[in-house]
DNA sequence: ACAGTTAAGGCGAACGTTCGCGCGAACGTT
DNA sequence: AACGTTCGCGCGAACGTTCGCCTTAACTGT
């Protein structure tokens, strides 16, 4: 299937020189109105269509962005990835642009090895990231070559790069204010490594929360692990084996599944999750309103986000000026469930 | 960020004409080999990387691939999406191909008119389709222009285009069996609206195993919905309504959120899934295993899919043959748990 | 009637490749 | 010594655009 319809066919076609025809479809010079319509109807007539290589070549840009993201291991799965995608290529489509997705290598130089390669073969315009940890070679890689991106997600610097973040502290300070409306007032958390940077950010707000209400954190309701199902259920049998006076009467997650995981290990210690230990998690997984009980969790707006990347992205590839604000947080919602009422009618 | 090194600028750091260091980097011509590592040496040195734009102008050629799915709705997750597009990105890559990800509309001929830009552009030198129901119009439409593609799903013709098909009905055969072999006589089905083609090819399956076992398949057991939660629940509970000589005792679902759908109604009506009644999933979203009771489910080999996928359809564009057989289906795994054996641990 | 302005559109060049032809030198053959 | 062959490499062209400069003709004002 070669190409047909080039830019001269059209201008034999319409009787101009193929240049001229380029000017009209481009929108760019005074040409008469004769002209111009005798042109779209040979333009209509062939079905001509703009190779977009030539264009490329000639304007040194390829109207396509780059994103890579890490696979969730095979016993998860990763809740906003279709939302999120979906949102991006729809926000980068009616701009005229298209996103080119690229496999995650675990090993750091073959990843990056795959970004350089995208940038000096001119294959992308830019690049999106999601950044989940602290010091993402990725985001180095990129300031150094001053290589435009955007990312969901940030470093400690707020000022680095443009990103949009969901404000995890805040998710879950409203999650644990909640917790503690509800009348709980030992309230444990299902954390992540200390190396992950959500994780610490969320954690911040568990703390910020129990300090505003003058409560002393106990070091042992907070368990770390790697987000698994696992880990929630280990974790939170360690939580309810502790003395009667301390034990928690109410667990924050990082995610759903090992919120999950608390729920089982709750009911298998003979409690019911959201009547004696109530249960929160992050996400909102669609299946969080099917588990018995209704997992209460936190929802990120994730379209809007991928939508607003987007768009800034491409306002900066057109314009060159970064958006202002470079850094932006928005909030999670809660969503109020049974693992946290109680009010169980399943 | 303008290119910096071309071909001519390493012709130059080689004395040699740019034409020449053409052909060394694509092993084309016989050089002597002094010049070949003089030209080498200059790459390396100026660390040249072939414009991709370039390339694809001259070579007519994209090395790039669409692809498009149909988002999930909002309450569910599609369970292999991640694992099946960093697959095909993998195999891709290792083809120096990449994956062009793009919206999906709801409207057909918005649909189509995206798949026309990316061809008539030049963006795209193939496809891949999932396809979901009888009469794609995207297969009509790239079959009708002879443009290449590779599809996940099949029509009814399996000889129309080169494609990878979960055997669905075979899954299900399976499923029914492992249920026939535990005792169950009376198995109802969960399944699709009569539109869809994976629904039906799968009941097939169905039909066939109790046909094979001389059953005789009451009407009433087949409900049929669009596959949520709801559908699963409320279809079980009219199930369990039936008499006590004809309700089933097994209930084979088409995904895992019905089958989750069946167990919560199983439970609602005083019975236990997995002991008094045994449901099936299929997909075996990585939630199946956590389920109380873990629920017995389908596996589809997706990451073997979205490889062998992807190495036909490059197979094809680089070497004009048609991969044989043009059609080929997997078989699914049945990974047991206990909402079928009733071995509750948790 | 003549210089000055403007509108309409032609023309050459360039973006960075790949491809095939052709040319000179070295080589071996008669 | 004159003549094909082969090797190593240069050269022109083309892929389909966009861009800026240049030409031409018509139109202004004095």
């Amino acid at each position: 299937m070669p190409r047909r319809v080039t830019l001269k066919k059209v201008a034999a076609h319409a009787s101009v020189s193929y240049q001229t025809v380029s000017k009209v479809i481009n929108h760019k010079a005074h040409v008469s109105d004769e002209t111009q319509q005798r042109i779209w109807d040979a333009v209509r007539e062939l079905g001509y269509t703009p190779s977009y290589t030539a264009r490329s070549l000639r304007s040194q840009r390829s109207k396509t962005i780059g994103y890579s993201w890490e696979p969730s291991p095979p016993d998860q799965t990763n809740p906003i990835l279709d939302e999120f995608l979906q949102s991006m290529f729809r926000a980068a489509e009616s701009c005229g642009y298209y996103l080119l997705c690229f496999p995650y290598h675990a090993e750091i130089p073959k990843q990056l090895d795959t970004y350089r390669e995208l940038i000096d073969t001119g294959r992308v315009d830019a690049f999106v990231l999601s950044i989940i940890n602290y010091n993402d070679p990725c985001v180095n890689y990129l300031l150094e070559r001053n290589f435009p991106f955007v990312a969901f997600g940030r470093l400690d610097d707020p000022y680095m790069f443009p990103n949009i973040d969901v404000d995890g502290g805040l998710g879950l300070r409203i999650a644990v204010e909640h917790l503690l409306s509800l009348g709980h007032r030992r309230i444990a958390a299902l954390a992540w490594p200390l190396n992950s940077r959500v994780g610490n950010s969320r954690m911040e707000g568990y703390f910020a929360a129990l300090r505003a209400a003058g409560i002393e954190v106990l070091s042992d309701w907070i368990q770390r692990g790697e987000g698994s199902y696992d880990v929630g259920f280990q974790s939170t049998l360690q939580l309810l084996a502790m003395s009667e006076t301390t034990r928690p009467t109410a667990i924050v997650a990082m995610n759903d599944l090992m919120a999950i995981g608390a729920m089982a290990a709750i009911r298998q210690k003979g409690f019911r999750p959201g009547k004696d230990v109530a249960v929160t998690g992050f996400d909102d997984t669609p299946t969080a309103r099917y588990l018995s009980p209704p997992l209460t969790s936190l929802r990120q707006p994730v379209s809007e986000i991928g939508q607003n990347l987007m768009e800034r992205l491409i306002s900066y590839l057109e314009t060159g000026v970064y958006p202002d604000p470079i850094g932006e947080l928005v909030a999670p919602q809660l969503v109020i469930r049974a693992s946290t009422t109680g009010n169980d009618t399943g």
